[in-house]
DNA sequence: ATAGCTGCAAAAGTTTTGCATGAAA
DNA sequence: TTTCATGCAAAACTTTTGCAGCTAT
C-alpha cells in the first residue's frame, strides 16, 4: 500500500518526502474528509516539525493530481479525502458524523442536456453535494428524539 | 412589491429600516447571485454612509427567514439570492460572465432514492451547481480560438 | 547538482464581534 | 421606552506567500 502511494507520488512528479507521504497516509486511512488542520494535529504527532502551510501546499497539490478530492463544506472551510481509483461521482456527507459515501447518481446528462437545449450554453463542470444522515447516525437520532 | 418585502420582514419579526430594506430590494431584483461586497457597493450608492458589517449581518438574517439563499461558492466566498415564490431549484453559472440562470433539473426524487436504498440514510439538503459557458459567452470563445 | 520541499513569519482577505449611538415599534 | 439596528474599529480565522535553507532524485 505503501508502495503504491509512493507510486501515485512518482506518477505525478511529486516527490516522495516522509511528510508528503505521510499526508496521503492519513488520508488514506481515514473513511471521511479532514481539513487542513486536523490534518496537521495528526502530522504534529509524528513529525517534532511540520509547519501548517506544509499541510496546506501537500494537500493544494495532491488534490491537483486527484489523488484527493478537495471539497467545499458549507462552513466555509477546505476538507479532503482519499481518492482511489474511482471516477467522476459524487457524494453523500453525512452531517452528524462527517463520514462520506460515494453516490452513483450523477445527472450528467440530463444537465447536459437542459444546458444545451434551453440555455444554448454548454457545461464545464458540476458539483453536486448531498447532505444529510447515515445510517447509524439516523438510527441514533431516531432513538435518542 | 414593496409592500410584500415589507411583510415579509414583518413577519420574521425584523424591523423595516431603510437600509434592511434596500438590500433585499437590490437582490430582489438581481436575476442572480451577489456576494457581501457587491451589495454593499451597490448600497453605497444609496446611502452616504452605511457599514459592511451591517450588510453582512442583514444578509445572514434574511437568509435566516427563508428570504434569501445562501451559497458557498467554490471561491469560499458567500453569495445570496433573492428565494421568491420560486421553489427549490439550482443554477447554471457562466464561468466567463458571471450570469447565473436557473435549470430546472434537480435529480432530487433519485437522489433520495440512492441514499434510502443503498445507504439506508436520508437527505437532509442537497447542493448542486454547474458550470460552463453561457450562450453569449460560448460564441464569442468560438470565434476567438 | 538541481529542482523541488519545508519552516517560519508575515500577509492577505473575508467574515465576525464589541460597544456606543441612533431609529423603529 | 424598550428593543432592535447601525457604524466604526478592531478582532478572529482560515488560507496564502516570500524567502532562506534543506532534501530527494
Amino acid at each position: 500500500m505503501d508502495r503504491d502511494l509512493k507510486t501515485r507520488l512518482k506518477t505525478l512528479n511529486l516527490k516522495v518526502t516522509p511528510k508528503r507521504l505521510a499526508i496521503l497516509e492519513v488520508l488514506a486511512a481515514e473513511p471521511g474528509y479532514l481539513g487542513p488542520e486536523e490534518v496537521w494535529q495528526k502530522m504534529k504527532k509524528r513529525f517534532k516539525s511540520i509547519g501548517l502551510p506544509t499541510v496546506y501546499r501537500n494537500l493544494e497539490d495532491l488534490a491537483n493530481g486527484g489523488v484527493l478530492i478537495k471539497i467545499i463544506h458549507p462552513d466555509r472551510k477546505l476538507y479532503y479525502y482519499f481518492c482511489g481509483n474511482t471516477g467522476h461521482h459524487h457524494h453523500f456527507i453525512c452531517v452528524s458524523c462527517k463520514k462520506v459515501e460515494d453516490l452513483s447518481f450523477c445527472g450528467a446528462d440530463e444537465i447536459e442536456k437542459e444546458v444545451r437545449d434551453s440555455l444554448k450554453g454548454h457545461v464545464v463542470s458540476h458539483l453536486l453535494q448531498v447532505y444529510g444522515l447515515c445510517e447509524d447516525c439516523s438510527l441514533s437520532k431516531t432513538i435518542s428524539s
